[in-house]
DNA sequence: GCCAACGTTGGC
DNA sequence: GCCAACGTTGGC
């Protein structure tokens, strides 16, 4: 079963939300590498939830994926903060998942702490400059950042 | 608030 | 198809 990363902004959607919530929808992402990494997903894939532009950017928590990807009703809705004027219910061209808490981290894995480790130099997450917002995550990456909790 | 890095747009 | 300009992301 495939693993991932996925950041979202805690003022948006952060893991205690999730938690509370039980479910949502993740919507909005509006970058093509990471749309086709969302299309990539199936049903049950766990993913590590990452808080970024935030006071303590890192790996919140996990998640799940509860419903694979399905065009993403926010590209045409006038109101949204991501509507896309160039997308129709014909052609909509953007991606949303339904996804699902499983567990928040006791505290944040900071993102200096995933930097340090030598496991993780290949996830574009700790590259600088890096804005890609989905990402897969190796096997081997998965297991050494469980074992920073 | 600053700014580096990156993706997208649009003129040519 | 090139590339400069622009807008956005996101850490600091």
């Amino acid at each position: 079963m495939p693993f991932w990363l996925m950041k979202s902004e805690p003022a948006e959607l952060s893991i205690a939300d999730l938690q509370r919530l039980g479910q949502a929808r993740w919507d909005g992402v509006r970058n093509y590498q990471a749309r086709n990494f969302l299309r990539g997903m199936q049903v049950g894939d766990l993913f590590f939830f990452y808080h970024s532009s935030c006071a303590v950017p890192g790996i919140a928590g996990i998640a799940r994926i509860e419903r694979a990807a399905y065009p993403d009703p926010s590209a045409l809705d006038p109101h949204s903060h991501y509507f896309d004027a160039k997308a129709s219910s014909e052609k909509n061209p953007w991606s949303a998942v339904d996804v699902a808490f499983v567990e928040a981290f006791p505290e944040v894995i900071r993102l200096p702490q995933l930097k340090a480790q030598s496991a993780l130099t290949a996830l574009p997450l700790v590259h600088k400059g890096s804005r890609l917002s989905v990402m897969p995550v190796s096997t081997d990456e998965w297991q050494a950042i469980l074992a920073l909790r």
